[in-house]
DNA sequence: TGTACATCAGTGAACGCGCGTTCACTGATGTAC
DNA sequence: TGTACATCAGTGAACGCGCGTTCACTGATGTAC
């Protein structure tokens, strides 16, 4: 099984012509895929039905099970898909932010989340919302699903270690330190993380933002919580008769993540 | 119709025997409402299946056309119950946490939260989840949704009302105010609220928790995002292998929450 | 280069399932006189 | 208090639908000699 994996890698990567089986089959995957995405983007989850697919693309309903083995897996493609895709935004717009303050890239990547999503809310539901049940998504999401996280470390990351060497006083990221109380400290700010919060804040940074303490950590980890709280409660209709529509709000909201982590302004 | 609607109430209300037959219905309709509750409870809205009602309930599927008139309506039922669950659950938790300090009581208030989303995730997912695609929540929800802003919305009433007049320097609620720029008011707070907020802010005050400037009322909406956020992130499993569990993350971000809306410790 | 064989994609029928909703009907309960 | 009628709850059959998945099969594509 292993080793039949690793030719048919072999086969496939390392050979420089794919025969015309392989190239529709390439081809056929892509676009089930396209299609299952299609519906969900129309629908939900739930309305994605390999018979629908199959419909689609001028096909029989069995003859999916050539290219992917259950409506499950389908699923997963996907719900991978879309972490990358959400992945892929973030970066694109922090990049595009410039070399400019974290501040200004941390709004980029807030704004991305923010759009993304709206432009597709299913897709965003499907990673972001209520699970469906009876499916249990694989390990495999994994390594997709902390992209996004890791664009977030990246940038804390950054702000700590050019602000913090930089200017002790400039209000910069050192501000939310945990043992550097600076004067303007405000009163909240001061409390230690309570019981095991220091450790996983600890083991977090480490593994998407080095050098970053666990108490600004901590706080990151409110802000992202906080972020896709917004975002979920804006496209799942809870803030119709409040703060919708909700620019504005969300606008606010990212500088106050911001400042709770210590961004300099 | 309307006058319908009246002779029926006045039959059903202000007759003090109920019929045989005006019990059985009010018993039934319970407890067709109660089995598809556990339905939900058990595997979400999805698995909420009117045959399987009426199975469980010996009768036959068609019977239950006499109780609720379709599927959508049962389920708003549900809905409308989940929401009055909740808003009973935090005004409980607000009220047996006693007369000290309003942040004890916010405390209470976002544990109540927590542990009742905890104890039904379905029924938390059908309220604050993913919408269900295809059904449209009717007005008729909104009284029973609102119930916990308005928990919040008396907490912080009571705080500014309180706590304003107290004093001025003993980090009261003032401290977040729009005009009254405290000498500890940390860098991020100064910025005025932008846009359309102000307004919004100002409206919801004025529904939910009078007295309230909108600066102090615009973080609290943040805070409300930021609270259903982490118990999403919770439940639908975002929070594994960083900050899970979950418990000292919540009650530090509680903590933060109560900062933000300017809480006196 | 040509042939024999293996691999693979796609077909079509079938299995077995469940669902929401409608409708004509029966028999019990309640109401008006 | 008794009877005629209206109301209502529950039945059982049916409509019309869709689904995921399996399996034996055909015919095309690729491979090894």
């Amino acid at each position: 099984m292993l080793i039949a994996a690793l030719e048919s890698d072999r086969l496939a990567g390392m050979k420089a012509t794919q025969t015309a089986r392989e190239r529709a089959r390439a081809q056929l995957t892509r676009e089930i895929k396209e299609e299952a995405r299609r519906q969900v983007a129309a629908g939900g989850a739930q309305q994605l039905s390999l018979r629908a697919v199959a419909r689609e693309l001028g096909m029989v309903s069995s003859a999916l099970y050539r290219y992917y083995p259950s409506r499950d897996e389908l699923l997963t493609a996907l719900i991978i898909d879309a972490y990358d895709s959400l992945g892929t935004a973030a970066e694109a717009a922090v990049a595009k932010a410039g070399p400019g303050t974290v501040r200004e890239r941390w709004r980029a990547c807030c704004r991305a989340v923010r759009d993304w999503a709206r432009q597709r809310p299913h897709e965003y539901a499907l990673i972001y919302g209520s699970p469906v049940p009876g499916y249990q998504a694989p390990q495999q999401t994994v390594a997709s699903a902390i992209r996004f996280p890791l664009v977030i470390g990246g940038l804390l990351a950054e702000a700590w270690k050019t602000g913090h060497p930089a200017g002790p006083d400039q209000a910069g990221p050192d501000q939310a330190g945990p043992d550097q109380a600076g004067p303007d400290q405000a009163a909240g700010r001061r409390p230690a993380l309570p019981g095991r919060l220091a450790g996983q804040a600890e083991t977090v940074a480490a593994a998407i933002a080095p050098g970053v303490p666990p108490a600004v950590m901590a706080r990151a980890l409110i802000a992202w919580t906080q972020l896709f709280g917004m975002v979920s409660f804006e496209l799942f209709g809870q803030l119709v008769g409040s703060a919708d529509p909700a620019d504005d709000f969300f606008a606010f909201a990212v500088e106050q993540m911001a400042d709770l982590v210590g961004l300099p302004a």
